[in-house]
DNA sequence: CAAATGACGGGGT
DNA sequence: AACCCCGCCATTT
């Protein structure tokens, strides 16, 4: 039993399934990738609500950098509210990713640089 | 099988 | 900025 087939019955999506947590474990320190890219980079390119449910099934103990997905908008998705809200924003303040104006700016530490530096 | 559900995204008001 | 609306798509009800 494999991470993906407890996340999907859909064995087609093993493939991106692999391909997604390679390339989650491949965001930097102090950068951020959004669900979309992060659902381009899988090879499921209008996937995003896919890669979101994929993150919030991981296990509560994963060693992987969760919270450095946000949405498009450059906000956090999870509720400011929740124990999972406030661990992702320490932990993103910690690296420094919040700006001094309080906002995350994608153009400045998306990852990877080429889906953003042309915002 | 139909309808609802999301850690979404893009566009419009 | 703050909403709203609709398309998206695997999964769940």
């Amino acid at each position: 039993m494999t991470s993906a087939q407890s996340t999907n019955r859909d064995s087609t999506l093993a493939p991106a399934y692999q391909s997604f947590l390679q390339q989650l474990a491949a965001i930097p320190p102090g950068r951020v990738c959004t669900y979309g890219v992060l659902a381009q980079l899988a090879g499921q390119a209008r996937g995003a609500r896919l890669i979101a449910r994929w993150l919030s099934h991981l296990p509560a103990d994963t060693r992987l950098p969760w919270h450095r997905v946000i949405n498009a908008r450059g906000q956090l998705s999870l509720d400011k509210n929740s124990d999972s809200g406030r661990e992702q924003y320490q932990r993103l303040l910690a690296e420094g990713i919040i700006a001094r104006n309080g906002r995350i700016d994608l153009a400045q530490v998306g990852w990877p640089r080429a889906y953003f530096t042309s915002l």
